[in-house]
DNA sequence: TCATCAAGTCAGCACGTGCTTACATCGAGG
DNA sequence: CCTCGATGTAAGCACGTGCTGACTTGATGA
């Protein structure tokens, strides 16, 4: 009936990380119902856009009342930044990467299963000036980080003027990505919206190679 | 103080085609004022977003009251397919393209000087689910024709199933331009945003080419 | 001069939105 | 058993939105 049958030792509600699962909250579990509340925000933010999704559309998703989400949240912009906090660590916690090329086919990766999983990715492609101008400035700030974390895997020194040009040429291959990810799951456009794995993986790594590892 | 000097032969409110400026429009013209709203709402919508633009927004942009938009396109969406349809034509009525490395070049001069001018690329990436039902298969057509117009140029052939993998690099291609337009346009984000043309010329040709013209 | 009609304005309705306040309900400790 | 704080709910306010109908203004022709 409940989840927390493991005795909740963090008596302060804070993280306390327990299930993942937040499909069968029937508790009163502050927590749980705070992480369930992210989780459908951000699927909604990602699919519809920022002003287009309404609080009411995210509590009924998770099943509560719309008064808890500025309970927690205090607004919608705090939910927002609540999402792009959880995405910018879920980039963050990654295993650290090797080569360029290993980076590659991970980012590849995510391009292809983004529409399907829960990836902060989708999240990431939240670029349109969303109408609330605090949201903008969080989502730009996660944006740029993720250009820098993917430049420095290709050679990318903030200290040395020369390798400016990687840092554009990293985000080049982050307008790519977003632009692929966008054309299948927001815009359903055909062939790239069904078209298998498979069938994008090879472009996707000559491309990426050519703009990160000039050979 | 008026702009219609030159007779308007044309009896019925239609085309007649005369100045292409519309900030001076200080008089009572009617097709003037419709262009002058497409050409507000297709900035607005670009930039904005669909959802995000309000028809009192473009309004104001032009000069004119509220009523009008009803009056001339009955509502917001009609607006909207206006100015997917005068996008459609301007891509429509460019010249033929010659070599696909042409067609390359002048794709990534569009890229370069979208933000700057009044491309008709930028409402392309209006790609989001708009919340419109009909806004978004207006919005995924023109993608779609567009598609299939570039990979033409590409080598594709609707009759040749073999040459279906062009038509998906073709839109690998678009998605690509898309996701650096929109970096640079709405989302303002560094250092892609303030980047030159020259700076960007160069990796963009690159990608094209591995693209669309493997040598 | 003045009737006529298109071009444009004005006030306002109906509705969806974010958010707030007052209330209900569950779980635990005295 | 009963109180009390935390969790969740219900009703509603204030506001912005798309859209509508009645009105005004200006050019044109008899």
């Amino acid at each position: 009936m409940s989840n927390e049958t493991q005795t909740s030792t963090a008596g302060l509600g804070e993280a306390a990380v327990g299930a993942d699962d937040e499909l069968i909250r029937s508790g009163r579990d502050a927590t749980a119902t705070r992480r369930a509340l992210v989780r459908a925000a951000r699927r909604r933010f990602a699919t519809d856009g920022y002003r287009a999704t309404t609080v009411r559309q995210i509590a009924s998703d998770v099943g509560v009342n719309v008064a808890l989400i500025n309970r927690y949240f205090v607004s919608k912009e705090g939910l927002f930044e609540a999402c792009m906090l959880r995405t910018s660590d879920e980039l963050e916690t990654q295993a650290p990467s090797k080569s360029i090329k290993e980076v590659i086919e991970r980012l590849i990766e995510h391009i292809v299963n983004a529409p399907d999983r829960d990836d902060p990715l989708q999240l990431l492609l939240l670029l349109r000036s969303s109408g609330d101008e605090n949201a903008d400035l969080i989502r730009r700030r996660t944006l740029e980080h993720f250009t820098r974390r993917l430049a420095a895997a290709a050679g990318w020194s903030p200290d040395d003027p020369d390798s400016e040009a990687i840092l554009l040429r990293a985000q080049l291959a982050i307008a790519t990505s977003l632009g692929v990810v966008m054309l299948r799951t927001s815009a359903a456009v055909q062939p790239v919206a069904s078209a298998s794995g498979d069938e994008l993986t090879e472009p996707l790594r000559q491309v990426l190679r050519v703009l990160l590892a000039p050979a």
